[in-house]
DNA sequence: CTGTCGCCTGGAGCGCGCTCCAGGTCAAGC
DNA sequence: GCTTGACCTGGAGCGCGCTCCAGGCGACAG
């Protein structure tokens, strides 16, 4: 149920520089600390640690991410507005799907023509 | 047939300074000049252009690049290893996407979760 | 003849997202 | 009691991919 940074940092697949960041810059309030001050994650923790990496991982910029977990600051009535932001997260993921298959296919078209170039 | 510097950046959508980037790191040799210095872009050149932004855009280093501007550059012979190249970048292509699904999925989950929450 | 415009060059600067560093504190193992 | 190791802090540094700047040049418009 506790995790070392450490801990949190391996399970997550971020380094422990990545989670001080996140803290630093406001993504990651209101982590515990022990009576020596390090710090001391929550399985909560780990779950917003988790999904902040994961909207990143999927191209949402920091300032996008912060105010998200703004809107986790001020709690559970913000759900509404934490749905919206996300679905355009979503959307935002389809377009770049989109863009990426596009890419794909002239990049396919170029596969095909060096080939039969090569087959001289 | 010929084109101004500004006339390339427009229809291929990228900046002068870019243009002048890609020139200044080897991916883009060979570009004619008028007689004052000026760069004069042939259709060829136009291509490749939109060739490299293409790969760019849909992630390629710019290392990469570089390579498979050297590729270019040693002539016809060279097609079975840019055909080569290209595929490489097209599996990524496909991993990139998978993980978005991936992502997107969790991204969908979360959403459902806070429209539940938000209908208290 | 004087703007203004589009372009030239080399090189500095920037925004993003970390990543690394110096210097320090405590806890546990030998 | 000393080392080792995981963690702490504030702040500097970095890699990527451009982007901007100063200073200059030739062509064409009024």
């Amino acid at each position: 149920m506790p995790y070392t940074p450490g801990e949190a940092a391996g399970r997550i697949g971020v380094s422990i520089d990545t989670i001080r960041y996140y803290e630093k810059i406001g993504l990651m309030n209101g982590v515990q600390r022990d009576s020596v001050g390090r710090r001391v994650f929550s399985d909560h923790d780990l779950s917003r640690l988790g999904l902040l990496r994961c909207l990143r991982d999927s191209g949402m910029p920091i300032a996008r991410l912060r105010r998200f977990a703004e809107l986790l600051e001020e709690g559970d009535h913000t759900a509404g507005q934490r749905a919206a932001l996300l679905e355009e997260h979503d959307r935002e993921i389809d377009e770049k799907v989109a863009q990426l298959r596009l890419e794909q296919k002239r990049v396919r078209e170029k596969i095909e023509w060096y080939r039969s170039v090569a087959e001289h």
